[in-house]
DNA sequence: CAGCTAGCTTAAGATTGCACAAGTCAGATA
DNA sequence: TATCTGACTTGTGCAATCTTAAGCTAGCTG
């Protein structure tokens, strides 16, 4: 995990992230929706494309000059359930108003939610965790 | 989700968050662990008590003296599953060598995953998602 | 009562992240 | 040819975050 916090460690690059899922692929759209500076948005996105969670794409419409278009990758894709969990408990704590955005699952119209689960398929939360050392435990860990 | 970073923003945060979440409850440990400065930990933990994520209580074990010890509240309990969203990530694709910390249900003893799902109980991706605006969406989200 | 330990605080300096303002450059439009 | 726009870069300066080093205090131990 401290890994994956040296990936996204600023809050501007989990913005931006957000953005991406919203559908946004565009610099200054990027910039304004995030609320940040043009070099900040510069910077941020050349780091996710580098650490390969963004693509950067040209593009062309008809009539128009050739665009640049930032699109998750599956890395930056299967970020969504860290994302989400984090949108669900700002919303539970931190949104008096409700949530500002909801999401639902395509077709079926329910709510979607970011949840913990083992693989017979129980429900879990804390209580029920058991922690164990796994295969890439460095020394340090095992004290 | 912006509200969620500013509580969360940095780094040592979510890492101390992690650390009590394996458990952790005493002032140098964290600092230890975590792998940060003595005067960060004290920032750090004061910020997450400030903001109703852990409590710092006085305990005391028999013949030893007055200690403290901070202890995740149900505010910063909910946010295991952003936590262990996040982990998964990095052991997907920035932990070469596996998983250094393994999680499983107590008793069934399977491996426990964060994942989307919706009401109905489906599973769910990026793919299958709409987004509406709730409740609490600002005017500018209105666009 | 001297020393040790847990749990801090203070001080000084480096590094990082950010905003604001301005400039650059390429290609479509007038 | 002159202008406009999208996508940036450069320069400056402030504020937050971090590290190292040192000190401080309450209470247990020798």
């Amino acid at each position: 995990m401290a890994r994956a916090l040296n990936v996204v460690s600023s809050k501007s690059a989990l913005l931006i992230l957000r953005e991406a899922f919203y559908g946004t692929s565009r610099f200054d759209d990027f910039a304004q929706r995030v609320g940040i500076s043009e070099p900040v948005a510069a910077a941020r996105l050349r780091e996710l494309v580098a650490d390969g969670l963004l693509e950067r794409e040209p593009y062309q419409e008809p009539g128009q000059r050739t665009r640049m278009e930032y699109r998750l990758t599956d890395k930056g894709a299967e970020l969504l359930p860290a994302l989400v969990a984090l949108m669900q408990w700002g919303d539970r704590w931190l949104a008096p108003d409700g949530p500002p955005v909801v999401l639902r699952h395509r077709g079926c119209g329910e709510r979607v939610r970011a949840e913990l689960r083992c693989s017979a398929g129980h429900a879990t939360d804390a209580a029920d965790l058991d922690l164990a050392l796994g295969p890439g435990a460095r020394d340090r860990d095992r004290a």
